[in-house]
DNA sequence: CTATGAGAAGTTTTT
DNA sequence: CTTCTCATAG
C-alpha cells in the first residue's frame, strides 16, 4: 500500500493512523467499535487477524486502555504468538506490556498461580500432561475397584475432561449422567481424581479454567478485581470456546461489557473437545445490544476455490450465514482426481508436486492435507523414495516425546517434591534396579504416612524393608534429587538440567543405545536445555513447556507440508492437495457412526476449512481402494465430492482410460526415480553436488533427509555393495540386500526389509 | 528384575 | 498394520 496515496485520500484534518491503512470498511468498523459487546463474523481469509490486531493497537493508541488492561485470548500458541508479533509491529515493541495476551490455558494458569491457595493448591503446582492424567486415572480405577476392561482409563479421563469443559465440578455433575459411567461411580471417580490432584499439588488442563471459574463464581473480590482490570476483552476463534471458557468470559465481561469476539461458525471443528457453536449463536442474547460485523471479502483464494468451498458448506443447516466474495482473478478450477488406490494417490501427488516444482513453485507453498494422521504414512514412504523434502506437522509435540517428558519429570520433582507422578515416571529411568516391588513398598509407606512418594522414599531407606540393592539404588536417587534441588538455587537452570541428565545416567543410557532414534533423543534433550536458557526460573520454564512449547519454530527449509486439516486451520498455501476424500475416511467412519447429523456437519465444516486453505490451486483426490488397518477395502468417493458445484470443478480419473495421465504430465516426466537424480531438478541435487557428509538433523526425526550423494542418471553409488552395513536416518542400521541402480533393498535391524534410495543411506 | 513373546487394542482432531 | 500391554520365562 502506497502511503502517499493514502494521505491524499484522507482529509488532512484527521490524519489516519497507520494501523487502519489497508483495512476495508467492515474491518474498520470492527476496529473502531470499541465500546459494548461486538461480534465479528469473519469468514476464512477475510483478514480477521489484521482486524483484531488493529483493534488492539487502536485501543492502546487512543489511550482507551493500557496494554495491561486488555485481555486477549486465543486457542493456540501459534495464534497468540502471531498476534503478539503483529501488535508489536503496530504499536512498537512494547508488547511485553501485554501480560494478558495468550491462550485460555496460559492465562488461566497465570491467574490461578496467584490464587492457588484458595483452591487448595500451592502456587508452584505442576501441570499434568495427558500421559500423567492417564496414569493417575488408572491408579484410581484400581483403587475404586472398577473393571478396567469395561471402563478404560482413556474413556473415563475423557469423561472427566468433558465435564470440565462444561464447567462442572464433581458436585455439579448430574447424578443421572454420572450413573451411566464407571459402574455408576462416575461422579465419585471424578471427586477422587480431583482430590488426588490437590494432594499432588497439580492441575490438568481443564483445571486451569475450571478452578478459575470456580473462584470467579464464588469470590466476589477476585471477580471484581479482574472485572476492573480488564477494560477490554478480545476473543479469537470464538466458535471454538467451550462452556467453561464461555462462562469465564461472561463473568469477566459482565461489568464493562466491552467484549469483542471474533469467529466463524463455519469453521467450528472442535466440538469433540467441548467447543459449543451455540456460544456464538447466543452471543446477542447474553450481551443485549451487541453489534455484529461481518467480514466477507476474501483476500486469499480464487473465485473457483471460494465457490467450491461455499458449495460444500451450503449443505449444512444451522449457520449464521456469510457470503464470501473476492476481487481475485478467476484462476483455475478445483481439480478432482480419482485414482486406483492409496499408493497411487501418493505417487500422483509426488508427480504433481515435481511438476509444480519445475514451474518454480516453492515447496513450502505446497501442502497435503489429510483427515487423520494415519494417512500421512503413505506420503512419507513415497517421498522418502523419490527424495522429496517434506515435513509432517503434528504427531508428537516436542514436549510429548518420551525423553522430554522424562527430563521434565526430573525437573518437576526438583521443583515440586509432592509430584508423585513425576517420581513414578523416573524412579527407575534409567534402570536402577528398582522394580514394581520396591516402588510398591514406597507407595505403601507413603499412603500410611500421608506423605509424598519422594518423602516416603527418603524414609524407607533407613528401614530394612528393601533389599540392600534396592536400598542403595533408591538412596542414590533420593540423594541426587536433593543435591540437584540445592544446586537449583545457585546454578543457571539450563546448566542444572545438563548436569542432572548426566549424573542421573540418562545421557549414558541413550548413548549406550547407539541407534538413530537415541541420537535424535539426545539432540532433543540438548534442545530442551538450550530452550531453558530463555526462561527466568525453573518454574517459569516448566509452565511454558507444558503450556506453550511446540515445535513449529523450524520452518527453515523449503519442504512440502503434510498435515491434518485441523492443524492447517488458519494457514494458507498456494497449492493444496486434499487427499483421501472417500466415505469412511472423510467423512470419517467414526463421525458417521456415532455422531449423527451434527458430526457429519462438523466433517463438512472441516471440508470447508480444507478447501479454503488454498490460494490458487486446489486438488481433491479420492482412491477406489484403500488399505485400512491392513485390510484392503474398496471405497466410494466422499459425499463432499458430490457437493462440489460442477461449474467450478474439473474432474479427472486415472481409472477410465489413460488420457488424463498423459495430460497431467506422465509422459515428459519419465521415471520418477530418474527425475530425482537429474541435475537441477531433484531436490537435494545441490547438496548432493557438494558430496557432503551425512548431516543428521535430529530435532525432527520424522522428516525426510536430504540425499547426500545422488549420482546423475541411475547407475547408483559406487561405494555400496551387497552385504554392507549402512545407516538410514529414519530406519536406522541395516544390511544391503539388493542393489538395482540407485534403488536399494535394505534389511533393517529394527524395521525389516525396505526399499530406499541410495542417496538416503550412509555407510555405517 | 528384565527380556521376550503373544495377544489385544486402537487408530481424529489439542491445550 | 502397528503399537502398546500384559504375561511368562529366564
Amino acid at each position: 500500500m502506497d502511503p502517499q496515496s493514502t494521505s491524499v485520500a484522507v482529509p488532512s484534518s484527521a490524519p489516519e493512523p497507520g494501523y487502519l491503512s489497508g483495512l476495508n470498511a467492515p474491518q474498520r468498523e470492527a476496529v473502531l467499535t470499541t465500546e459494548g459487546p461486538l461480534l465479528v463474523l469473519a469468514g476464512a481469509g477475510t483478514g480477521k487477524t489484521a482486524a483484531l490486531t488493529a483493534r488492539l493497537a487502536h485501543l492502546v493508541a487512543t489511550r482507551r486502555a493500557y496494554p495491561s488492561e486488555i485481555l486477549a485470548v486465543t486457542f493456540t500458541n501459534k495464534a497468540a504468538r502471531e498476534m503478539k508479533e503483529r501488535v508489536g509491529r503496530l504499536i512498537g515493541g512494547a508488547v511485553e506490556g501485554m501480560p494478558w495476551l495468550g491462550t485460555f490455558h496460559a492465562i488461566g494458569a497465570k491467574m490461578l498461580r496467584r490464587h492457588a491457595e484458595l483452591v487448595g493448591l500451592q502456587s508452584n503446582f505442576s501441570i499434568l500432561d495427558t500421559d500423567d492424567q492417564l496414569r493417575l486415572m488408572k491408579q484410581l480405577i484400581q483403587a475404586e475397584g472398577i473393571d478396567e476392561k469395561r471402563w478404560p482409563a482413556r474413556q473415563l479421563a475423557g469423561l472427566i475432561d468433558r465435564w470440565k469443559n462444561r464447567g462442572l465440578t464433581p458436585s455439579e455433575v448430574d447424578a443421572g449422567e454420572s450413573e451411566q459411567y464407571a459402574a455408576g461411580k462416575g461422579q465419585a471417580l471424578y471427586a477422587a481424581y480431583q482430590a488426588r490432584l490437590i494432594a499432588l499439588n497439580a492441575c490438568d488442563f481443564g483445571d486451569l479454567l475450571l478452578h478459575m471459574l470456580t473462584l470467579l463464581k464464588t469470590d466476589r473480590e477476585i471477580l471484581a478485581q479482574y472485572q476492573q482490570r480488564f477494560r477490554y476483552i478480545m476473543v479469537d476463534e470464538y466458535q471454538d470456546t467451550n462452556s467453561s471458557q464461555y462462562l469465564w468470559l461472561r463473568l469477566l465481561a459482565q461489568e464493562r461489557k466491552n467484549i469483542c469476539c471474533v469467529g466463524d461458525d463455519d469453521q467450528s471443528i472442535y466440538s469433540w473437545r467441548g467447543a459449543e457453536v451455540a456460544n456464538i449463536l447466543r452471543f446477542e442474547r447474553d450481551f443485549p445490544g451487541a453489534k455484529i460485523v461481518r467480514l466477507e471479502q476474501n483476500y486469499r483464494s480464487t473465485p473457483h476455490i471460494l465457490a467450491a468451498a461455499s458449495g460444500v458448506i451450503a449443505s449444512n443447516g444451522n449457520r449464521l450465514g456469510k457470503t464470501l466474495w473476492t476481487q481475485e482473478a478467476e484462476g483455475e478450477k478445483v481439480r478432482v482426481l480419482g485414482v486406483w488406490d492409496g499408493p497411487e494417490e501418493a505417487r500422483r501427488v509426488g508427480e504433481e508436486i515435481e511438476g509444480l516444482q519445475r514451474e518454480g513453485e516453492p515447496l513450502d507453498d505446497i501442502a497435503i492435507l489429510v483427515r487423520a494422521q494415519f494417512q500421512t504414512r503413505e506420503f512419507e514412504d513415497r517421498f522418502i523414495q523419490i527424495g522429496m523434502p517434506y515435513r509432517i506437522v503434528g504427531g508428537f509435540r516436542f514436549y510429548e516425546r518420551a525423553e522430554i517428558r522424562d527430563a521434565l519429570a526430573y525437573l518437576r520433582l526438583i521443583a515440586q517434591p509432592a509430584d508423585d507422578l513425576a517420581f513414578e515416571r523416573i524412579v527407575n529411568v534409567p534402570k536402577r534396579g528398582l522394580g514394581d516391588k520396591a516402588v510398591e513398598k514406597v507407595h505403601r509407606l507413603a499412603r500410611a504416612e500421608g506423605v509424598p512418594l519422594l518423602a516416603a522414599a527418603a524414609r524407607i531407606i533407613d528401614s530394612d524393608e528393601l533389599t540392600p540393592q534396592a536400598r542403595r539404588a533408591l538412596s542414590g536417587f533420593v540423594t541426587s534429587i536433593g543435591r540437584w534441588r540445592d544446586m537449583a538455587s545457585t546454578l543457571p537452570h539450563a546448566e542444572l538440567a545438563r548436569i542432572m541428565l548426566d549424573e542421573s545416567g540418562y545421557t549414558a543410557m541413550l548413548q549406550a543405545e547407539r541407534t538413530a532414534e537415541a541420537s535424535g533423543r539426545l539432540e532433543n534433550l540438548g534442545e530442551l536445555a538450550r530452550a531453558m536458557e530463555e526462561y527466568e526460573s525453573l518454574g517459569a520454564f516448566l509452565e511454558h513447556v507444558s503450556l506453550v512449547m511446540d515445535n513449529e519454530a523450524q520452518a527453515e527449509e523449503r519442504k512440502v507440508t503434510i498435515m491434518t486439516i485441523h492443524a492447517a486451520k488458519g494457514l494458507e498455501f498456494g497449492n493444496v492437495f486434499l487427499v483421501g476424500w472417500e466415505e469412511g475416511v472423510f467423512p470419517s467412519q467414526r463421525a458417521l457412526d456415532e455422531g449423527g447429523l451434527s458430526a457429519l456437519e462438523e466433517e463438512r465444516r472441516l471440508a470447508y476449512v480444507a478447501i479454503t486453505r488454498a490460494r490458487r490451486r486446489c486438488t481433491i483426490i479420492h482412491a477406489a481402494n484403500r488399505r485400512i488397518y491392513g485390510q484392503w477395502t474398496s471405497s466410494i468417493p466422499s459425499r463432499f465430492v458430490g457437493e462440489l458445484p460442477p461449474d467450478h470443478v474439473e474432474e479427472e480419473s486415472s481409472l477410465t482410460g489413460g488420457a488424463s495421465l498423459w495430460r497431467s504430465g506422465w509422459a515428459d516426466q519419465g521415471n520418477p526415480f530418474q527425475d530425482v537424480a537429474r541435475p537441477g531438478h531433484g531436490p537435494g541435487w545441490k547438496r548432493a553436488a557438494q558430496a557432503g557428509q551425512f548431516v543428521a538433523d535430529a530435532r525432527v526425526p520424522m522428516e525426510a533427509r536430504r540425499p547426500t550423494a545422488v549420482s546423475p542418471g541411475a547407475p547408483g553409488r559406487k561405494d555400496l555393495e551387497l552385504g554392507l552395513r549402512i545407516f538410514h536416518q529414519k530406519f536406522g542400521y541395516g544390511t544391503i540386500a539388493t542393489i538395482e541402480g540407485n534403488k536399494l533393498e535394505i534389511d533393517f535391524d529394527l524395521s525389516g526389509r525396505k526399499r530406499v534410495m541410495d542417496s538416503f543411506v550412509a555407510l555405517a
